[in-house]
DNA sequence: ATTGATGTACGAATATCTTCGTATCAAATG
DNA sequence: CATTTGATACGAAGATATTCGTACATCAAT
């Protein structure tokens, strides 16, 4: 529970960040050629972009080389906890169970997926039950 | 299925259009009225707000007396359904049943919540082995 | 050494979102 | 009918996010 302050990212900078999730530890220009497949932006502004990011601390960075190293400076979990909090109480009324029976509903998911769903319901359950 | 193209609301529109889901119709007055308790605005920059929304089709008003009513003009359901699914994708990596996971883990739904969901999952199995 | 390719730094233009002041209108009150 | 009260319209300032051009540094290969 290290959680210090996490200003919330903005759209383009969960972009990045999703990348680095995804990928570890990356260079400006492999971050860049990725998003290049899906957005439309030049090079100086993936790179403003990631300076920033790592003014706010979003990002940490490798300077010891020329080419600098750039990594998530906050878990992919504490982000998706910090926006499902959000979004559950601005646009779901404060209820999580109603945001699952949405994304359930719509996002097909595969039988073991729900399967593993279920299991972790029981699990839940058993705890609260103790 | 009558999504148009529902331009997605900022976060301060979000605020409004909740407001409205819960309440109804509504003058400018009564919901800043609500938005006030949270929020430190002026009376004006609510409405400018609304008047905004209503241009980009997020509102339907009234005008037929001098003071206005509004309503959302997107629903609850479909703008859950836009954020979840763009959140899926940029944060989840594309995975419902992820995003259900850690909606679980750390809202502590009651008992009845996690039955419903355990009943809504079995539905979609059987549908899904038919 | 000069050139070219590849980096970073950074100011500044755009775009978008948010906020508010002020003008104006209409209805109610004295 | 003048004044107060409460409403809309709207321009524009302020804040934040996004984009890019350009200057400058480094290194490798001529």
């Amino acid at each position: 529970m290290s959680t210090v302050k996490q200003t919330k990212p903005t759209e383009s900078e969960l972009e990045i960040l999703g990348i680095l999730w995804d990928k570890g530890a990356s260079t400006v220009r492999e971050v860049h050629e990725i998003l290049e497949k899906t957005k439309d932006a030049g090079y100086t502004t993936t790179l403003k972009l990631m300076q920033i990011m790592h003014e706010k601390n979003l990002l940490k960075r490798d300077t010891s080389s020329k080419t600098h190293i750039y990594e998530a400076a906050i878990s992919q979990e504490s982000t998706q906890q910090q926006l499902l909090n959000k979004m559950i109480d601005t646009v779901f009324n404060g209820s999580a169970s109603q945001l699952v029976l949405q994304a359930l509903g719509n996002h097909h998911s595969s039988k073991e997926e729900l399967e593993k769903i279920k299991q972790y319901l029981n699990e839940i359950e058993n705890q609260q039950k103790k």
